[in-house]
RNA sequence: GGGCUCGUGGUCUAGUGGUUAUGACGUCGCCCUUACACGGCGGAGGUCCCCGGUUCGAAUCCGGGCGAGCCCA
C-alpha cells in the first residue's frame, strides 16, 4: 500500500533546503517568477494552494528543462486588517499607544502568521527558494518602497492634490476605488420640492445643503424650459443653476437630479464637467460640518432624519418610495463610503501608456487582458496612495513648520520614518530646521507593486523584465495594474513577458469559500487525509483561468492513481532487482515493447506541448490515461508472462522496457506529484528525480508500424478476454488452441500466448473453415409484413431445408424456394444465423478484429 | 445597467465545423488472474439549456432568449 503521508514526511526531511536556490551567476538561461506575496493572515488557504501549485508546476517543469529558476516567496504585510486584529488582540486602539509601539505589535503579530503559513507552503512541497524570501514590512524592503516614492516624485509622477477621495467614515481613512465593494440595499427615494416646477428625487436628502446644481436631460421636453434658470435650495439660503446633461436618466424619479459635492462618483463627474463650485459639508469623521448650517455636528444618518422632518413640515416632502440601490461600501468594515475632497498624495495614471505596455505582455488566458483594459478605460481619477493609518510604509516627507515647504527625503536617508526622525538638512526655502513629519502612510499596493523590481535587485537590476507573473484574476485591476504602472515609471519597461491568471477556488457547493457559508476546506485537512500530492493533482485538474470547484472526488481519484503508480513501481522494482539498464537490450525488443515505447514517446511530446501552454489538466490527464489504461492494463498484462517465463533475451527486453517507461513516467509526473515521483524514482534509480532532465522524445523509438502491430496485439488479447468473460471463464483460463489469421506480416504470438495462457498459432493463409448453419432465426419484423398470411407456410418450408441449402443461403445471400408451386426468393438478411465453424474437423469460434480473424478452439 | 466566462448522462467534465459525443465519480453484473480489490473485465445511463440562422453537415460558428458565476458601474 502506498502511504502518502509517510512518504511525503520522509522526503520533507531528506530534501535539502538549498535544492532550489537560484544563482545569478548560473550560465543556464534564467527564469524569474514574480510570485504573489500573500497577506499574512496566518492561514495558507486553498486559494493560495491553487495559485502556488500552478507556480510550482511551472517552476519544476522549467527547472527540469535546464532553466535556472527563481521562485521567491514574499509576504505583503502592511494594511488595515492586521491593525484591526492587533487592536482586538490587545484590546487597544491604535492611537492609545505611540505609533512605533503599535507598529511593533503589528510586526510581531505578522511574523507569527508568516511562520504558520511557511509551514503549510513547505508541507505542500513547493520548490520555493527560501533564500529569496522578502517581507514588505522589513526595512530592507520598505526602504525600496520609499525609494520608489522619491524617484517617482522627482519625475513628477507623484503629486499632492486636493481631490475627491473615497472615505470610510468608520475607518476614518481614505480608500482606493479598488477597495470599494457594492451591496444592494433597500432605501427610500424621496421626492422633494425645491420649487413649484422643480421636484427632485434623491436617496441622500442629507446632502441637500451640499447641492451645487440641478440637472435635467437636454432632450427631456418636460423640463427644457427650466434650463438656465435658478432655484433656491431648501434648508439653505442660496440658489443654484439648472443645467442640462446627457447623463441624467429621465426615467429615474422625476427626471430632475440634484448635484452634490459629493453624493457619488457621478456627482464628481458632473462637478468636473460643469466646473461647479465645491460645497463640502462632510468631515472625515463622517459628520456634517458648519457648511451644513443647523445640521452641523450630526452624522449623515441623523442629518437625514432631521432634514426629512424639516422638509415634511415645510410641505416639501412629496412622497417616498422604497427602492433597491447599490451602495458602495468599505471592503473591510462594510460601512457605506462617502466621497469628500481632501488633500492627498496621488500617483499619475497614464492610461494609454499602461495599456500599450499591457498589450506587449502575453496574457494567459488571453481574454483576461480585457479585464485590465476595461478597468483602465473606466478609471476616473488618479491613484490615491496616502492612507491615514499606522501599519504601513511611511511617506518619506516632511513639511517645514515655518513656510510649509515639502521636503522629500534624500535617497541615502532611507529607510526613514518621518514621524520619528527629522531631516538632517534645513528647509531649502526658508532655512528653518523645524519640521512636521508626514503622518500619512502609503497604500499597501505601493509595497507590492514593485515586487518584480525588488526580486531583480532594483535599483541595480540584474535582469529585467522578469519572465512570469502568476496571479489570480481577482487582483488584475490592482496588483497587475499597479505593477505595470510602477514598472513603467521606475524602469521604463514591462514587468514581465508573460502573465498567467488562475481562477478562484469555490467550495463543493459551487459558492465562494467563506467561513459564513461553512464550505471552507483547509489544505491541511486534505494533506492529512490524502497527502500533498493528491491535493496538487486536484489543483492541476482545472483549466487555467477558470474558477475551480474543490472536489473530494478529484482528490480521491488522484490518491487512487498514486496507488496504481506505486503498484507499477513495485512491480518494476520486484522484477528488475537483478537487472541494470543497458542500451544493448534495445536490440531484443519485441512488438509489444516497441509499441509501448513508441506510444510513451508520443506521450512525452504531448505532455511537453501541454506544459508549454499551461494546460496542466491536459498534461496530467494524458499521463494518467497512458499510465493506467495503456501501460498497466494492457502492456503490463501482456508482458507479465514473458517476464515470468520468457527466455533470457525476451526477459531483458521486457525489463529494459519497464525500467525505461518508469523512468520517463516518474519524470513526467514529478512537477505534479513531487513526493510520489521521488519515492518511485528512488526504488529503481539514483539521485533526486527533481534534478533530472524532463523527458525528451526519443525519435528512434517512434514507430507507426509497431504502434499498429501493438494495437492489434492489444485488441486480440482484449477480444479473447472478452470471449472468456462472456463464457464466465476466468481470465487466465487456458484455451486449447488459438489460430490467428492477420493482415500483418507478423505478430508476436509469444506475448499473445502468454497473456491468454493458451497456445497461439499464426497462419499465413486464411484457414480452411467448414461453415455449417446450426440454426437460423427469422426476423419476423421483415418477413411478417412482406408475406402476410403466407409467412407461416414459407417459414414452415424453410425449417425443413437441408443443411446444404442453409449454407447456400448464408454464403450466396439468397435462395430460391418453392412454396405451393410458387417460386420465392428469400434473402439472408431476413435471418439471424447461428453458425458452427470447424477447422480440421474441430469446432472453433470466430472473433473478428479490424485486421485479424481469430479462431478459438475450446 | 455594462463587460467577461460558462451551460454536455445522476454529479463533475473533455470536446471550438465532419463516423457511433470523452473521461472521472456514482450505479449494475462477473472476477480475490503471484504490482494494485484504493484492483480487473463488462454493461446501463445523454432532447449536448431553449429558439432561430449560416452550412451538404452544428455540442462546436452567428443572432436572440433563459439560467449561473465573476468583475465592474
Amino acid at each position: 500500500m502506498y502511504n502518502a503521508k509517510e512518504v511525503e514526511e520522509k522526503w520533507l526531511k531528506c530534501w535539502k533546503e538549498d535544492m532550489y536556490s537560484f544563482d545569478w551567476n548560473s550560465k543556464k538561461p534564467h527564469y524569474i517568477i514574480d510570485t504573489p506575496p500573500p497577506y499574512p493572515t496566518g492561514s495558507f488557504h486553498l486559494g493560495h494552494a491553487l495559485n502556488w501549485c500552478i507556480i510550482d508546476f511551472i517552476a519544476r517543469y522549467k527547472r527540469m528543462n535546464g532553466y535556472e529558476v527563481m521562485f521567491p516567496q514574499g509576504w505583503d504585510c502592511h494594511g488595515l486588517p492586521t491593525e484591526v486584529k492587533v487592536e482586538e488582540k490587545y484590546r487597544i486602539k491604535k492611537n492609545d499607544v505611540p505609533r512605533d509601539e503599535f507598529r511593533k505589535l503589528c510586526v510581531d503579530f505578522t511574523m507569527q502568521n508568516i511562520k504558520l503559513m511557511r509551514e503549510t507552503a513547505k508541507r505542500l512541497g513547493f520548490s520555493i527558494d527560501w533564500s529569496k524570501e522578502y517581507i514588505t514590512m522589513k526595512p530592507e524592503y520598505f526602504s525600496k518602497t520609499q525609494l520608489s516614492f522619491i524617484r517617482m516624485y522627482k519625475k513628477g509622477l507623484i503629486y499632492k492634490g486636493y481631490h475627491p477621495v473615497v472615505l470610510c467614515p468608520r475607518c476614518e481613512t481614505t480608500i482606493a476605488l479598488a477597495e470599494i465593494e457594492y451591496r444592494k440595499t433597500k432605501t427610500f427615494l424621496n421626492y422633494i420640492k425645491f420649487s413649484d416646477d422643480v421636484v427632485i428625487a434623491t436617496t441622500r436628502p442629507e446632502l441637500i445643503p451640499a447641492c451645487v446644481a440641478i440637472a435635467v436631460h437636454p432632450k427631456d421636453e418636460r423640463y427644457k424650459h427650466l434650463v438656465g434658470k435658478k432655484v433656491k435650495v431648501p434648508t439653505t439660503n442660496y440658489e443654484v443653476q439648472i443645467i442640462a446633461d446627457e447623463d441624467v436618466d429621465p426615467s429615474f424619479g422625476t427626471g430632475i437630479v440634484m448635484i452634490c459635492t459629493f453624493g457619488d462618483r457621478q456627482d464628481v463627474k458632473w462637478w468636473k464637467r460643469h466646473k461647479l463650485e465645491l460645497r463640502n459639508i462632510l468631515d472625515r469623521n463622517g459628520k456634517l460640518n458648519e457648511f451644513a448650517g443647523k445640521y452641523a455636528g450630526l452624522t449623515t444618518k441623523e442629518a437625514r432624519k432631521r432634514i426629512l422632518e424639516d422638509l415634511a413640515l415645510e410641505g416639501r416632502l412629496i412622497k417616498q418610495e422604497e427602492i433597491e440601490q447599490n451602495v458602495g461600501i468599505c471592503w473591510r468594515c462594510k460601512t457605506p463610503v462617502e466621497i469628500i475632497p481632501a488633500e492627498q498624495w496621488f500617483v499619475k495614471v497614464e492610461k494609454e501608456k499602461i495599456l500599450e505596455a499591457a498589450r506587449r505582455i502575453k496574457w494567459v488566458p488571453q481574454h483576461m487582458f480585457s479585464r485590465l483594459e476595461s478597468w483602465v478605460e473606466a478609471m476616473e481619477w488618479d491613484w490615491v496612495i496616502s492612507r491615514q493609518r499606522v501599519f504601513a510604509t511611511p511617506i518619506p516627507v516632511w513639511y517645514c513648520k515655518k513656510c510649509g515647504e515639502i521636503l522629500v527625503a534624500k535617497e541615502e536617508w532611507l529607510p526613514v520614518d518621518p514621524t520619528l526622525t527629522s531631516p538632517s538638512e534645513n528647509c531649502p526655502r526658508c532655512g528653518s530646521n523645524e519640521f512636521r513629519g508626514e503622518t500619512d502612510v502609503l497604500d499597501t499596493w505601493m509595497d507590492s507593486s514593485i515586487t518584480p523590481l525588488v526580486i531583480t535587485g532594483w535599483p541595480n537590476v540584474k535582469e529585467y523584465p522578469t519572465h512570469l507573473r502568476p496571479q489570480g484574476h481577482d487582483i488584475i485591476r490592482t496588483w497587475a495594474f499597479y505593477t505595470i504602472l510602477r514598472s513603467l515609471a521606475l524602469q521604463n519597461e514591462i514587468p514581465w513577458y508573460e502573465i498567467v491568471i488562475n481562477g478562484m477556488v469555490f467550495g463543493e457547493d459551487g459558492r465562494k469559500m467563506s467561513k459564513s457559508l461553512g464550505n471552507v476546506i483547509a489544505p491541511e485537512e486534505i494533506v492529512e487525509k490524502y497527502g500533498a500530492d493528491a491535493l496538487r493533482m486536484w489543483a492541476a485538474s482545472g483549466v487555467i483561468g477558470d474558477d475551480i470547484i474543490f472536489s473530494w472526488k478529484e482528490v480521491v481519484a488522484a490518491s487512487r492513481f498514486q496507488q496504481k503508480f506505486w503498484s507499477i513501481t513495485n512491480f518494476t522494482a520486484m522484477n528488475t532487482k537483478d537487472y541494470r539498464m543497458s542500451e544493448e537490450d534495445r536490440r531484443h525488443l519485441r512488438d509489444a515493447d516497441r509499441w509501448i515505447l513508441s506510444k510513451l514517446n508520443k506521450l512525452v511530446a504531448e505532455v511537453r506541448d501541454h506544459m508549454e501552454n499551461y494546460r496542466f489538466n491536459e498534461a496530467l490527464k494524458a499521463i494518467r490515461t497512458f499510465t493506467w489504461y495503456e501501460y498497466a492494463d494492457n502492456y503490463l498484462e501482456i508482458v507479465k508472462n514473458r517476464i515470468y517465463s520468457g527466455s533470457e533475451e525476451e526477459r531483458r527486453a521486457a525489463k529494459y522496457t519497464i525500467c525505461y517507461v518508469l523512468s520517463v513516467l516518474t519524470r513526467l509526473i514529478a512537477p505534479f506529484a513531487p513526493f510520489m515521483a521521488e519515492e518511485c524514482w528512488n526504488q529503481i534509480f539514483d539521485g533526486s528525480v527533481h534534478l533530472q532532465k524532463y523527458p525528451e522524445v526519443d525519435k528512434e523509438l517512434l514507430s507507426e508500424e509497431f504502434e499498429k502491430k501493438g494495437e492489434e496485439v492489444k485488441e486480440i488479447v482484449a477480444s479473447i478476454r472478452k470471449y472468456k468473460h462472456d463464457r464466465n471463464l476466468a481470465l487466465n483460463a487456458p484455451l486449447k488452441r488459438i489460430i490467428i489469421f492477420t493482415k500483418f506480416d507478423s505478430l508476436d504470438t509469444k506475448d499473445i500466448s502468454g497473456a491468454t495462457n493458451s497456445k497461439v498459432e499464426l497462419v499465413k493463409e486464411e484457414p480452411n473453415v467448414e461453415i455449417s448453419v446450426k440454426s437460423l432465426k427469422p426476423k419476423f419484423a421483415i418477413i411478417g409484413p412482406m408475406f402476410k398470411d403466407k409467412a407461416k407456410k414459407i417459414l414452415g418450408k424453410i425449417s425443413q431445408l437441408e443443411k446444404e441449402d442453409l449454407k447456400k443461403l448464408y454464403s450466396e445471400r439468397e435462395l430460391d424456394i418453392e412454396v405451393e408451386n410458387e417460386k420465392i426468393r428469400i434473402r439472408s438478411d431476413w435471418f439471424e444465423f447461428e453458425l458452427e465453424r470447424k477447422i480440421e474437423g474441430k469446432k472453433v469460434v470466430l472473433i473478428e478484429t479490424k485486421n485479424s480473424l481469430i479462431f478459438i478452439e475450446e
